[in-house]
DNA sequence: CAAAGATACATAAGAAAATTATGTATAAGC
DNA sequence: GCTTATACATAATTTTCTTATGTATCTTTG
């Protein structure tokens, strides 16, 4: 899920297939809490990703052949890593450069400068 | 409503809002259909907003008193316009600075510079 | 001048994506 | 031993948008 401590909830719509696919894209492999922390960590808990909304999405990345599932068991506990499939790459690729665009466009709405630039 | 030409739909939830908002705060006074039609142009289409999210979103911001209305004929024809109260100038406020700050996260999260500045 | 498209409002049914809550279980720290 | 952290999962609900529909006037174009 997405619990928001600094930003309203609705903004962060949508955001999350996009924040995911980006850290899978450069670690390889991850699983969910790692992702919940990393996202926690990289942004200063502003954006807290809740397990509601995580799961259930990485679900659905696997059942659509983006991400591929390797279960390893640490002591007695299960970890589930997840990794991007060459699909899964192409797409990742896709949906920062969207995301880039789209910051874009808003900033022209917003009248907030300078604009970003995705190389 | 969001019926979105470029970027995918989920991208742009959440924002709608905050646009509207922009847009009053810069306009002073506008209606529904102007606010379709200002999107359209200075996003080139790339967000195109439907009246199904439109005009529910400005009921409900009526009835948080964020903003007020004024009924005009032209013609025939009615138009509402809205424009922020003083309560809508300080959302409106807050809502853009919200926004330049999640894009500032957002770009650290993607790797995406430089970072857009509030001023 | 009739038809099509643009202007201008509105709402309702449905879908998508999150929140909130709950559940299970192990490991670590105090 | 109790609390917190780790680690998964799902289900009910809510929010927010899409899609569809409805009404009506004005303008453009063939």
């Amino acid at each position: 899920m997405y619990l928001c401590v600094m930003y309203s909830s609705e903004l962060i719509k949508g955001t999350l297939k996009t924040i995911v696919l980006k850290l899978l894209s450069e670690t390889k492999q991850m699983y969910g809490y790692e992702i919940t922390q990393k996202v926690k960590e990289l942004t200063d808990s502003k954006i807290v990703i809740t397990e509601g909304a995580l799961y259930p999405l990485l679900h659905q990345l696997e059942a659509e052949g983006i991400v591929t599932t390797e279960t390893v068991n640490i002591g007695k506990r299960i970890r589930k890593y997840y990794s991007l499939t060459q699909t899964g790459t192409e797409r990742a690729k896709d949906k920062i450069y969207e995301f880039a665009d789209f910051i874009n466009t808003m900033n022209i709405l917003l009248d907030l400068k300078p604009s970003v630039k995705y190389v």
